[in-house]
DNA sequence: AACACGTCGGTTTTT
DNA sequence: CCGACGTGTT
């Protein structure tokens, strides 16, 4: 390896610009990047580290890289590899999640874990409440098995243990005392939740010395991708392994560096923290802040949009994109009278796009903010035989088939776990009911042991079925001893009937099609990890460099840690066992969910929410229902803070577009059933005129937010004034929505007059307050006894005057 | 044990 | 309006 070798280093910088440059090239210490949209993120993040590696300031074990997904870190990886032709395993790449669970099977004595311990899902976690409710006899009304969830999780995540939380009124101590049963049962059952990954191995960082001094000493490199993302737990547990802090002052000999946007900061409704990054500034004595502010990625009237709309936001930390491409495109507005409408203009539009070989397909991208949003623009695009995927929905390993085999074999590994008993103890049916059950869980609970252990207790013939089902896994682990994974899951899939299930079942061919897929998954898994067969992670000392033949492929996530038990550190002797292939297959099933197995469909146009479009990019953007109560989200409005998140997510949805951005809105919708006469997104009205070109007039229609917003302070000064003294006046949302009486009269082609009685399907009867505008714009403020006061569109409404 | 019916709720999502 | 879920029926 060249060290602080210069030429050798050049290639690598050579087409970097200034800021990526010094980001970079950073000298050892704390930084944060504020990496704008498109500006080469993870292009410095890689090029860091090969960097730092091929000028020698860094060996491969001493790099610690951290994303939030999987994808992300693969990329990573990828990239990397295609950079250097290193050997990337010594080095520690992945998840927050991935790599806490590295950790704690390293140390998992420590942390009280037994070695073949699982990991839930959501889904696993949820039944798991839901079975814990039962047995203690929990009003699932008072407490809903999802709200104890996210209480849990919540508490999690913000470092919390039950003992933790202060109790502030019963119902908080039910849930306090639900989640200490809960943590007692999971104990029991060896099996960890995801939020419990990252909270045990913060508890195992802080509460053993050497194991973190270790840790900090080893990881003199640590760079976290998404920083605005992290949550209260995942910069608790950086800053364990950064080092320690001396009276409020982090003594951290290392770096590290936080990458990150607080503009793009979308995931605050999951626990993520924007403050981390003040934090971290202030924590680490931070004092290299690099903004990386030159995008790469789309025209000018496209950044003059973001940064025009982001600027409306309030303590930011500030950042401005360029380009050097010139405006482009002027951003497309056009306004609809329907949703329908809407869907079927966008799909004429890239019809259009395709035809005249502007753009393919699949860089074509349809953004919104709900995915309800993506029903009628598939039926559009769907009449219109235009290809197209939608981001989202059921992934591989979430499917309830993979579900159920997955439990088998997570009952090959460990027969404790009673969640994946109880998925498979009667699938396919057995003849073992939900009385057998409860017995079953009675006599377990009084035992205090699992349910595989209480099977013996049932009596009768109930018990005899109990006794089948555990001889066939028991009789299956055996059988299985000496079998590669593939075999394993293929004689699981045969053994458990899972396979016959299906296969008589006139609609199971899907189905039995994915079990087929998981053994070639399975297979594929052993190959790849297989690589890492022979993987040494070099320590920083570099003391051992030996390769360790002897360890199966599987333990591959192991190996990275193994060399770690230096002399003297107080490390399992144990951290030598080898993972089975099984058991970490099942890691990485539960660790990494899947593609959305979408259809395969090359050049299709992509459909997703906003939310899943972060990261990437299309040359042609649409973006939806830019309604208010939509886009801002109704619910995000009670608050300003929830405000500025639409407004973020608005920006991260611009920004997806590298030449051609559309924005639309509605003045009708069919949402729950109900069709809504929605104004449009105020975030249209930050955006500057100069970049935009409208496709239909921006005055008609209904005005902007503003002057809708202006009104309302008019009118309820107004309202005050009439009404003074009467308290019992309350702002309504319609009284707050009627735009001034209109100053013209115009020409009622549709026969109403204010005053009048009208009928309308969903409304009902009504009476006429005000009419305004003309033609296809017109408008009616009508009054319904059952719904309120509403604006109608008279060219949508179907109103019939009554006599 | 499979099916039918009624009720309820309904942003965004990764691990 | 539409799907998920839970309860009740055959």
């Amino acid at each position: 390896m060249p060290s602080h070798d210069l030429p050798a280093s050049a290639p690598l910088l050579q087409h970097l610009n200034a800021e990526q440059l010094a980001a970079v090239t950073l000298p050892a210490g704390h930084a944060l990047i504020l990496a704008g949209a498109g500006s080469g993120k993870t292009r410095v993040l890689t090029t860091r580290i090969a960097w730092l590696l091929q000028t020698g300031q860094a060996a491969p074990g001493g790099i610690l890289a951290v994303t939030f997904t999987n994808k992300a870190a693969k990329e990573m990886s990828a990239r990397l590899s295609a950079m250097l032709p290193l050997n990337l395993r010594g080095m520690w790449i992945g998840t927050f999640h991935g790599l806490c669970n590295r950790l704690l099977r390293a140390h998992h004595r420590l942390v009280g874990l037994p070695a073949t311990f699982q990991i839930l899902d959501m889904q696993d976690q949820l039944s798991a409440i839901k079975r814990l409710c039962k047995q203690y006899g929990v009003d699932e009304e008072r407490y809903p098995p999802k709200q104890l969830a996210s209480f849990i999780n919540a508490h999690k995540e913000d470092g919390k243990r039950p003992r933790d939380i202060p109790m502030r009124d019963p119902d908080t101590q039910k849930k306090i005392e639900l989640y200490q049963l809960y943590e007692q049962q999971c104990q029991r059952e060896g099996v960890v939740d995801f939020a419990e990954l990252l909270l045990r191995c913060h508890e195992l960082l802080r509460d053993n010395d050497p194991v973190r001094a270790h840790y900090q000493r080893r990881f003199a490199h640590i760079l976290v991708d998404e920083f605005q993302d992290t949550n209260r737990l995942q910069y608790a547990w950086l800053k364990q392994l950064a080092g320690d802090t001396v009276e409020g002052r982090l003594m951290a000999p290392g770096s590290v560096i936080a990458v990150g946007d607080d503009d793009q900061s979308i995931y605050a409704f999951r626990g993520a923290r924007v403050g981390n990054m003040q934090d971290f500034v202030r924590e680490f004595g931070v004092r290299q802040v690099i903004k990386l502010e030159q995008n790469y990625r789309s025209y000018s009237n496209i950044l003059d949009c973001a940064n025009a709309l982001i600027e409306h936001n309030q303590g930011r930390l500030g950042k401005n994109l360029r380009t050097q491409q010139g405006p482009g495109e002027p951003v497309r507005v056009r306004e609809a009278p329907t949703d329908l409408a809407e869907a079927q203009w966008l799909v004429e539009e890239i019809q259009n796009l395709v035809q005249t070989g502007e753009a393919a397909r699949s860089q074509i991208a349809v953004l919104y903010r709900s995915n309800a949003q993506s029903r009628v623009i598939e039926s559009a695009l769907f009449s219109a035989g235009l290809p197209y995927r939608v981001y989202g929905g059921l992934r591989f390993f979430e499917r309830a088939e993979i579900k159920h085999a997955l439990a088998y074999l997570r009952l090959l590994e460990n027969p404790q776990d009673d969640t994946s008993f109880l998925r498979v103890v009667n699938f396919p049916a057995r003849g073992i009911g939900a009385r057998t059950l409860e017995q079953l869980q009675d006599l377990a609970r009084a035992a205090g042991g699992s349910l595989h252990a209480a099977v013996g207790s049932v009596p009768g013939k109930a018990g005899a079925n109990l006794a089948a089902f555990v001889a066939l896994i028991d009789q299956l682990r055996q059988d299985t001893q000496q079998a590669h994974l593939g075999q394993i899951i293929a004689k699981t899939l045969q053994a458990s009937g899972l396979q016959a299930h299906y296969r008589s079942d006139k609609d199971g061919a899907d189905r039995l099609e994915n079990l087929d897929e998981l053994v070639n998954a399975a297979e594929s898994f052993v190959t790849q990890e297989g690589f890492g067969r022979d993987a040494v992670a070099l320590p920083l000392d570099e003391q051992r460099s030996a390769p360790r033949l002897t360890q199966s492929p599987a333990s591959q996530g192991l190996d990275s840690a193994l060399p770690l038990a230096a002399p003297g550190l107080p490390i399992d002797q144990d951290t030598g066992e080898t993972q089975s292939p099984l058991a970490a297959f099942l890691t990485h099933a539960a660790l990494e969910a899947g593609d959305h197995q979408a259809q395969a469909g090359q050049d299709a146009v992509q459909l997703m929410t906003v939310h899943a479009s972060k990261g990437l990019e299309f040359d042609c953007v649409f973006l939806g229902g830019l309604e208010e109560e939509l886009f801002p989200h109704q619910n995000a409005l009670a608050d300003p803070s929830g405000l500025e998140e639409e407004r973020r997510l608005m920006y991260v949805a611009i920004t997806r577009a590298r030449k051609r951005l559309y924005l639309s809105f509605s003045q009708s919708r069919m949402l729950h059933g109900q069709t809504r006469y929605p104004i449009r997104s105020r975030f249209i009205d930050e955006l500057p005129e100069a970049a935009l070109k409208w496709l239909t007039p921006p005055q008609g229609g209904f005005g902007s937010f503003q002057e809708l917003n202006q009104f309302a302070i008019n009118s309820i000064a107004a309202s005050h004034r009439q009404t003074r003294g009467n308290s019992s006046f309350t702002p309504q949302k319609e009284v707050v929505a009627s735009p001034p009486l209109p100053a013209r009269k115009s020409q009622p082609e549709h026969g109403l007059r204010v005053g009048m009685a009208v009928f309308h399907n969903k409304f009902g009867e009504g009476r006429v307050l005000a009419i305004e505008g003309a033609g296809a714009d017109a408008r009616a403020h009508i009054q319904f006894p059952r719904h309120g006061s509403k604006w109608l569109a008279l060219a949508v409404a179907k109103l019939t005057q009554v006599e």
